[in-house]
DNA sequence: GTAATTTATGTCAGTCGATGACAGATGACA
DNA sequence: TGTCATCTGTCATCGACTGACATAAATTAC
């Protein structure tokens, strides 16, 4: 890696951390970009250079795990019930999160005190998670051999898992300092979420309830 | 009415009118705010007195069914099992949807046109929804007589619900033309949730697995 | 090692959304 | 009619964000 990629890592960490305890102090809307800037000796125009926005800024610690939930779900077996994929997919997500948080536990504490504290970044955040259920949709449709603009069964199953997910995140606001108590919350959830939905709903193959997927519908 | 009143209603259509005029014909985003006012004839400072922001001005259609649907589930018996008075309080906010929809079909998918047309009205309108689970959530917790903040499964369930409904719009994506098949959807993918929850999960009254709920906690 | 090329950065100017303050216009009401 | 409350326009300002251009730095070629 060159000087040049090593410098530009370093700036991007460098405003990363200086907004954060810029956040921590002021909160996220009485931090100007200016202030984040100046913090770190660079021009505003150069923040915009590395982050599209602040809101993206704040919300970059979520980027990496949305691959690794797709990724997940595409490593497990081909002939999974799709619940029991999905769900093995999020306890890989939760497995890989707590991982780094161990790693640097305040780091991650931080991340998710300013995005809770502020309800615009709370709503950044599920449109972040309804990008993903798109990608686990079509995962899903694809396992199963239906349509997704078609059925809606797979998205309803996505729906209801990163509900779970969603809801185990936010039963745990306030005290996100004990990261045990949190990622248990999600993990309970979960496995509240696959013992809620009746057995026989989510079957290998969906068969022939809900929409009709005719075998032989033109693809596209 | 006073004349007042009457002319202040009138500006705040305009607005109103005039902004998806616009937004239809060259996008939200690039619609200024200062082009809506003046086409309305008024200062753009006025326009801030009506609207919050432009964002408000174009969610504003959704607001009014907030308090429907939550009237809706406080008026279902007391002894309705909680998903089965969620699915009513939802059909009955299908309903009331469906009666204004008819009453100016074209007022309606213009609506849904812009926010389908922009991600940040969809991720705004998912805000919105976030909300009302969050009312929702409550009214179930108390007639299940469980803390809605130690027993996740009130708040999941109303996730579950809400998933359907937004399920239900996504789908109809594309075709908001045609009201029919987009509320069609919505009641199918409702019943869809409504069939897949096992119903052994969601009794009367939620039993003891789940969070443990002691029975006599102290309320508030 | 120097020249040529790429690329990151700073400066500047400008747009747009949004807000506070003040003054003038207009409807409400006695 | 005259007072009062309220609506509105004007002005100034902030903050997020963007495009254009010049400079400085690193990379590569020679």
């Amino acid at each position: 890696m060159g000087l040049r990629e090593r410098k530009k890592h370093q700036t991007r960490l460098a405003l990363s951390d200086a907004a954060f305890e810029l956040f921590l102090e002021q909160g996220f809307e009485a931090t100007t970009v200016d202030q984040i800037a100046a913090a770190v000796d660079v021009s505003p125009r150069t923040f915009f250079r590395y982050f599209g926005s602040k809101e993206e800024l704040a919300l970059d610690f979520m980027v990496e795990y949305d691959e690794v939930v797709t990724a997940a779900l595409a490593a497990r077996p081909a002939d999974e019930p799709p619940l029991q994929a999905l769900a093995a997919a999020y306890r890989q997500f939760i497995r890989e999160v707590r991982r780094t948080a161990a790693i640097d536990p305040e780091r991650y504490v931080r991340h998710r005190h300013v995005m809770e504290a502020n309800p615009h970044l709370i709503t950044a955040g599920l449109a972040r998670m309804a990008d993903i259920e798109t990608k686990l949709t079509a995962e899903v449709a694809r396992r199963q051999g239906t349509d997704p603009d078609a059925d809606p069964r797979p998205r309803l199953l996505v729906a209801f898992i990163t509900s779970a997910i969603r809801v185990g995140f936010e039963c745990a606001t306030g005290d996100a300092g004990s990261l045990d108590k949190l990622f248990g919350n999600v993990e309970k959830t979960l496995a509240l979420t696959v013992e809620a939905l009746s057995p026989g709903w989510c079957q290998f193959n969906f068969g022939s309830s809900g929409q009709v997927a005719t075998k032989a519908s033109s693809p596209g």
